[in-house]
DNA sequence: TGTATATGTGATGAAATACTCACATAATGA
DNA sequence: TCATTATGTGAGTATTTCATCACATATACA
């Protein structure tokens, strides 16, 4: 085994949280949650997945940290453990429409 | 094929451009980009990896938006396209060390 | 206790991704 | 023109990720 310099273990533990946002069914339980806590069967229903791959999907993100969960009864709650990946969902969709702006303008000048 | 409505279009985007930074050579990348610009074969140099690699790593960010070129005599500069992802690996970055914090935490009680 | 509901998980096959090698392409200058 | 250097890419293999099915677990309540 190579032995990681203090960067390539920092670049590894970033990539693994962002790893768990790089899915489209997960980009839209995020965005679900920007507004406060929903439980697994509203999330599933919401974004029209299987109940069990709204659950691993649910797994992966809680695992790397980007959610919490808070059991009441049969539910199971999730929230998003902190706002900056709302922000960076902002960020991206903003990047996204400059991009596409600037691949339109080069067709039409 | 099925029809995506606009929201899912969106998540799907934005999905892409998140699994454009979700790898540790890519987040070296981005936080060797910070400062400006850089030519492939230095970038190759700086974190260590095969050049053939190193292509295929930014084409993934340059399909993605995330990163841009220039291309002058023999060599390509790629820089970023947007200050945001270097936002979003601060935010990661952050998360990282509240979790770490709060396992501590949990220890010490 | 027995049933219903919500959630999570093992196993499987399909699909996507990553790395490497060899080679292609493009620009430079002798 | 030929050699050199920088960059990109096809092909092959290994690894990882994803969705689904069937089933397990946990809680509530009659």
């Amino acid at each position: 085994m190579k032995t990681l310099s203090h960067s390539q273990r920092r670049y590894e533990l970033q990539a693994e949280m962002i790893s768990a946002l790089a899915h489209p069914i997960r980009v839209a339980i995020v965005d679900l949650l920007k507004d406060g806590e929903v439980c697994v069967c509203e999330i599933a229903e919401h974004i029209g997945a299987e109940r069990s791959n709204t659950s691993r999907h649910l797994a992966v993100m809680l695992k790397a940290g980007v959610l919490k969960t808070r059991k009441d009864g049969l539910q199971v709650f999730y929230s998003l453990r902190t706002r900056c990946v709302v922000t960076f969902l902002n960020c991206a969709s903003q990047a996204i429409e400059e991009n596409l702006r600037e691949r339109t303008d080069a067709f039409s000048i």
